[in-house]
DNA sequence: CTTTTACTGCAACTCGATTGCAAAGATTAC
DNA sequence: GTAATCTTTGCAATCGAGTTGCAGTAAAAG
């Protein structure tokens, strides 16, 4: 396991306290997590921080960012050697009546054809419905 | 072709003027259009109105919301035979320089096995990248 | 015709995302 | 080492899509 300076230093992203903590925080937790998510685990630092720290950290292929469904943008540590491409992620299921969001890990991510010259820089499906214990 | 008072007689939903204006204007576009492009599109309408318009089209079934990566939610009138299954969409490609999103007719809609008794109501896949105009 | 229910327009509000600005901190030039 | 420059941070304010409360109007039911 990496720590937070070796990442930023591979990643060349300068070091700060703010940028330590927000990736500490993203790589203790096992899900994606939400501006606000971070906003709260680290009660003492501005939202505008974390914000652009998540803008810089993005930029620099230090996270990437997920659309699952829930409004939110989330974010979430590169695993060593992602690329951000659909096939380094997987889909996620919302559940429209108590809005927590699964990870499908077992649906297949499609090969895309884009047209001529079109470039991928990220695919993402949300799959909405109702989970096993609101679908009764 | 069918006309608004038909589609809203055959789907039960009473016939009101907000109601044939703004399904109008759905089935005048080729594209999917969002809660801000109809209002400007209908200058005397208030917000609001199409607001709930939309919402009671998608409750039932007039219409289905697509999420094409744009930020806004989009509207589009079902087909006929519509169940707003997956199967029955298409995904979209959204430009991050231009902001223009894309039509993906081609990429397959995959099939989703979702856990035991969970219930699909419906799914997604936003493609982000350069489109060919800006990847140059 | 009267009562009840549904629809509409306006204004206000929510909430996530984003920006302007000035202060603080870090880096570079001299 | 100190001044000038650039970057990061925190605060407050703003944006914009979506949503709601409420009162007036229109339509349906009795």
């Amino acid at each position: 396991m990496q720590t937070e300076e070796e990442i930023l230093k591979i990643k060349k992203v300068k070091n700060t306290a703010v940028r330590t903590v927000v990736l500490r925080h993203l790589l203790s937790q096992e899900k994606a997590q939400s501006l606000k998510d971070i906003e709260n685990a680290l009660a003492y630092t501005d939202r505008s921080s974390i914000f652009r720290t998540l803008k810089t950290f993005e930029e620099n292929k230090v996270i990437h960012s997920i659309e699952d469904g829930s409004g939110m943008t989330k974010y979430a540590v590169c695993a060593k050697g992602c690329n951000c491409d659909p096939k380094d992620l997987h889909h996620h299921f919302y559940c429209t009546n108590c809005d927590k969001t699964f990870c499908l890990f077992d649906v297949p991510i499609p090969k895309i054809q884009l047209p001529e010259n079109f470039k991928l820089q990220q695919a993402n499906m949300v799959v909405k419905g109702l989970c096993d214990n609101c679908n009764k």
